[in-house]
Parts: C-alpha cells; structure tokens; sequence
DNA sequence: GAGTCTCCATTAATTTAAATTATTCAAATA
DNA sequence: TATTTGAATAATTTAAATTAATGGAGACTC
C-alpha cells in the first residue's frame, strides 16, 4: 500500500490558492499564516514533483499540472464535503436505520405504533421491525444484528448474561370469552370456571403459551384438565376463532383493544389469578448503540411503558 | 470554510482495519504500530462524534455510520490514486501538452518534422503548434501561452530581456531561380546581378523580408534599385511563383529542400554575399518549464540545429 | 478452569512535523 | 527612485504523531 503524496489539508490550501489566485488571500480565508501556506504547498510540490503555481507576477497562476491537480482536488473535498454531511445526518437522526426485535404479541400490536411514533419524530431514519421467537431474538441483539427488542418471554441463560435486560411493561393476558357465551356476562370467574371453557390456544412451542401454562400451573391449576379445543398460530386467527365462538383463550391485552371495545369479545376477570407477564427491553451494552437506537430507548419506549417500569424515570 | 474533520490517513487506517477486520493487522499493514492506528481513529470517532468500530469481540466491526463512512472513504482514495497516477503520467510524459511557437518557415517547414520525432518519442503528449509574427509569439512565451518557440527576426526590446534568447541555427536564406532562367547555370552571381533580377518577395511586413532587406543594405546594395515583381505573403506562393518563371527570391533552405533536389528551381551562390538568420529558441525563465518542453528542448531540438548551436552540447 | 496468547486500549517519553513570528527578497505601482 | 504588496526564508515555539511499555478482556489450550 502505497504512501499518500498529499493531505487533504494541503488539497484544500491547492484549492484556496487557485480561487483566491493569492497565496495570502488563500492564507487569510482559511485562519493561517501565509508562510503556512507557502510550505504545504512547497511540500506537496516536492512531494508530487511538479509545479503547482507560477508565482511569477502579483498573481499565483496555475500551471498544467497544477490545474490537473486541482481538478481532482475539487472532486475529492467535494466527496469529503458530502462524506461529513451524510454523517452529520446520521447523528441527527436524518438517515440511517434503526433494527427493532420483538415477539409475536408486541410485533404485532406494540411496536406498529411505537414506530409510528418514532417515524412521525424522524422521519428520515428507516426502522426494519424483526419478529421472531424470543430465542432469535437474544441472539440476533446479542450479535448486532438487531438494535434493540422487546420480549415477553425468558432468555436463554447465557445469554442472561451478555445481554443487558430492562423490565419495560407489564401485559396482562386477559381471559377472552366469546360474546354470547353463558360465562360472559359474569364480572368474576372462579379458576375452576376455567375447566368448564374450551380454549384455543398458541402452540407449544409459544414462548406465549408457555408463560401462560406456567402461570396456571403455579396458581394451582392442573393444566392437563383444561380443555383445549384447538391451537392456532396466530393470535388474530385465535381472535377470529373466539368471536366465532369456538372457544375461550388468554390473549394479551394490547392485541384485542379494538374488540374489547366494539364488545365482540369478552375479558372476564378470574378471582385471585392474575396472568401476567414482564415485557422486557434487551440490549447489548457491549455494542456500539446508534444514536437512533439510543432515542428510540429514551424517548419512545417510556410513553408506552407501564407505570412501574423503570424507563419512566429517565 | 469549514475544517476537515478527518484527514487522508485517517481514512486510510479505517479503509485497512474494515478490510483486515482488525486493528493490529491493519497497523502492519500500513507499515504503523498498533496504537497509531487506535489513536487515529479515536481522534476519527471524536470528531465526527460517531462510533465507527465495534471492538467488543475479536474482531473490530463496523457500526451503521462505519459503514457509511467507508464508502465514501473509498470513493475518497480511489480519487486520490487517480490523481497521483495522473501525476505520474504527466511527469513521465505520458499526458501533458506541449504548445510550442513559430514562425511561418520554421513552423511550415522545421517544425512538423521536430514534432513528429517528439510525437514518435512521446506519443501520449499532445503538442500544438502556433505559426505567428515574431512579435505575437514572443507576447506568447512571455505570457506562458507557448512554453517555447523558434523565431526568426527580432524581438521587441522589452521582451529581449524578460526572455531567454538562445541561438539555436543559422537560416540560410539562398537566392533561388526558376530553372530556366539564363542566370540559373551560373555558379555565382555578383552583387550588381541582382539588379538584373525581377523578384518575388513576401510582403514588407514579414520578418523575414525584413531580415533580407537588413542583410542586402548591410552589404552595400540599394534595395530600391532591386525590382520588386510582386509581394506575396506566403511562401509556397512565391515558390510557385519561382517555379513558374516570375522571377526570382531570397528563400530559406529548409523550405526548398525538395524543390532544389527536384531541379524545379536553381539556387545560386553570391560572391561576398552570405544571406543568413539566426534561428533562436526563446523561452521564458520566469515560469514553469513542463517535462515535455524540457525534454523537446533537451533531446529533439539539438537533433536539427546546425553545428554552432550552443544546444548541441547538452 | 487455570494459564497463555492475542488483540485492543491506554499512558508517558521521545521524536518529528507544522505553525507562527519576524525578516528578507522580489516585483509592481506611483 | 521610493513605496507597497506578496512570497520565500530562518528560527522559535507549539502541537502532534510515533514509539515503547503496560494493562485488560476475550479466546484457545491443556
């Protein structure tokens, strides 16, 4: 790898020098001396072996070479110039990309407004929403290649660890109940109520579903009672099947807002059970944070945010 | 103007470590120690107030705005080899323009044979060529408009010592018949001959009629006397008028070379009578001299010069 | 899981380079 | 010829880069 003949300093006096057509007038445009300027550009004429300027007259002209030389010296500060905009852009949040992980449940119902937010903020940073297990998603954060992602179920253990996790909100996974069912108008189940429903469910392998099934285990509830007459993939497939009628099912909260309230579905309350769980924001600490990353955690998430979580105070 | 908020050197470390994908490698590569190149980028990511390596693991990773940065970074060096290669090309001669200035004879009759031994020679240097009065190319060499020229007559005063002058060949200027004129077998003629003499000349403006009419004076004729047929301003005109019989004229060898071999027109010696120019390189001392006038200068211009010439040393 | 190795960051000391001031030199203007 | 303006030069000061040595964190070895 070759050595530069020239610096970029000594391009930008070049440049000053030809328009000014004065060593010293290029010298006072750009704060320094005029013997400053005299010697970096006897360097950079030493260094390339040429001629840069007739200094014959009162006036500095160019010769051949050295118009040569400033034509690609214009084009280079000219990329210079544009290489300091696009990353002045970046820092004030006038490009660049912001990558978001989430699960099912906040990728579909959360996020979408979370980053409508942001965009409607600066709207000139792109935001790419990766919805993934909550598995993926430690991994992809934990290797860059997520900035920062908002799970609801349990990290694997090493990565525990590694990552940096903030507990963000709380989501309620309400009991749901189909409008017209016989249970629906009563204001408080009893969990043995529960036995009685017919449920349609995430699959198994949910990160969802298992945080649900452990909460009813550790309430007392034999899981294996509860009738389950089908389980979907889907969370809007399962709020289809419900307002159908075909059954009961845990659903968080923010995924059924707009039924609640149009009454097509029904949340019942179940005495001394409450099924919650931690939505929690993962970061890596030790990664580079973007400076859109860094507003999103700041200036986003908390208007979102339960009351307890502890982005509300920042 | 605003300051640069990196320099070359800086881009090129970032260049090296993206493509090494670590620091200490790059550092060897660039021929630095290894905290030379952390500083700089350091100072880099200071300036620019962004981050552009993750160093968390064994490898240093571009961030978002590392990336972006590196493209134009090699947009920004790619221009930069560019330059130097057209440098390298002008200094070694294979670009540049050459403008070389003459007058009417030497540029008609001299010149195009200098510049295609030059051209041969140097191919990749484009050479022009500009026929004026001696005047105008010496205002042209003063100016730097013609790096140099061959003049035949004499300069104005003022450019006589702002140039540098160099004899560079002896013009004989031979006395030429048409080939049936009863004069043309005689091997020479007295001075009074001439009065016998009908003859073809270029206009009183040119230099060297004046030259001619210098030297006739100097020896002792009236050139009032001479019979003037006719004034033409070009001399393969005259040469065609010679030819043709119209009479006779005072010509520069270089210009008749074939003509004389063909026998188309007669040259004749006169006794105590030598019509001779010097032809002079002028150049100008006060400014750039290029490689290719150097080089015309030093290797093609000896190669035609008559013995005497002081270039013949070189 | 302790030790070693590798790689990046940091610090202090030296060296090197660059800017500034003051001065000299040259050319153009009056 | 005298005066002014601009560029080159020399010497000092100042700043910056390099080197060398140290410290720390992750990764491979046994």
């Amino acid at each position: 790898m070759p050595e530069l003949p020239f610096t970029l300093d000594q391009l930008r006096i070049l440049k000053a020098i030809a328009a000014q057509g004065s060593f010293k007038k290029a010298a006072d445009l750009l704060y320094v001396t005029q013997p400053a300027v005299s010697l970096q550009i006897q360097n950079l004429e030493k260094q390339l072996e040429i001629t840069i300027f007739d200094r014959g007259g009162r006036k500095a002209l160019l010769t051949e070479a050295g118009r040569l030389l400033l034509e690609y010296c214009e084009r280079i500060l000219n990329q210079c110039d544009e290489a300091c905009k696009a990353i002045e852009d970046l820092n004030s949040l006038k490009g660049g990309t912001l990558v978001i992980g989430a699960s099912q449940t906040t990728g579909t119902y959360l996020m979408p407004r979370m980053i409508g937010l942001f965009r409607q903020k600066y709207p000139d940073v792109s935001v790419q929403l990766q919805v993934h297990s909550t598995r993926r998603t430690g991994w992809s954060v934990a290797n860059g290649q997520i900035d920062l992602a908002i799970i609801g179920g349990q990290l694997p253990g090493d990565l525990e660890n590694l990552l940096q996790v903030i507990p963000y909100a709380t989501d309620e996974l309400a009991l749901v109940l189909p409008s017209k069912h016989p249970l629906s108008n009563k204001k408080e189940l009893l969990k043995e109520d529960l036995y009685k429903l017919n449920f349609v469910t995430l699959d198994s392998q949910s990160t969802t579903r298992k945080v649900v099934d452990k909460l009813l285990k550790d309430s007392g509830l034999d899981i294996q009672r509860l009738k389950i007459e089908m389980e979907l993939n889907s969370l809007e497939a399962i709020k289809n099947a419900v307002q159908s009628g075909l059954g009961a099912s845990f659903l968080p909260v923010v995924s059924i807002e707009r039924e609640l309230a149009a009454g097509t579905i029904h949340k019942v309350f179940i005495a001394d059970l409450e099924v919650k769980r931690e939505l929690k924001l993962i970061t890596n600490p030790s990664r580079y944070t973007s400076r859109a990353s860094e507003v999103f955690k700041k200036n986003i998430l908390p208007q979102f945010a339960s009351l307890e979580s502890p982005l509300r105070e920042s």
